[in-house]
DNA sequence: TATTTGTGCAACCAATCAGTTTCATAAATT
DNA sequence: AATTTATGAAACTGATTGGTTGCACAAATA
């Protein structure tokens, strides 16, 4: 079971879970409440979300509240961070077809 | 066939792959012997790439030089960038506890 | 105490995925 | 012209995915 930041936002619906509880912890059954799809579906892409920590459950009495772990994203922008560098600068337009056309006369 | 660009960094082969050629455009050929895969997976991963446009193609002759769409990445930037405030913030850890204990009242 | 409510989990299913093997094609080399 | 090299594409395979249905269980309510 690969269970990476990456792989779990690549699905639509849990891009959207995060969305919906970033600015408020949630029940499943309400969460499910703003989708096309069953809470266990629901349930199954919240598990997801919590074994890769970008979720954390709060306890009260029956009710379990998702809330978001926002903290966890920043792997994301970390991985994004090296290539911030090259589309801000000229670097990818100009620059790196030199690097490819030195590289051809090896 | 969902190809967005979100998918396609969900595979660990195709983010190696994306850092790569971050640099350097390269060839298939030259891509496959940095990984323990064969040339024709590196080759379906590439197509992946391009149809979500996070890399582009230049013909040299029969060579086929890889380059990274850097831009395209700023897709994910741009997503991420609405949690941004949330993590670096407090919002995170204080308020959101009190608007779900708000919510609770209701 | 019996029923309802909120939740997770297991079993199953069709679709998709990442990989392999095999083949086709076109450019470069002999 | 024949061979080698660089590449993409198709067919197949086992693993994984996202969904469903059905069940179990504990907390809340009647």
């Amino acid at each position: 079971m690969r269970r990476d930041v990456f792989q779990a936002i690549a699905d639509p619906t849990r891009r959207a879970i995060i969305l919906l509880i970033a600015s408020q912890a949630m029940t499943p059954n309400a969460i499910a409440e703003h989708f096309d799809t069953s809470r266990q579906a629901v349930s199954k892409h919240l598990r997801i979300l919590t074994e890769c920590e970008l979720v954390k459950q709060e306890h009260n009495g029956r009710e379990i509240y998702y809330q978001l772990e926002a903290n966890k994203m920043k792997q994301i922008d970390k991985w994004l961070e090296q290539f911030k560098k090259i589309w801000e600068s000229r670097f990818n337009e100009l620059d790196k077809v030199l690097l490819t056309l030195k590289n051809k006369k090896k």
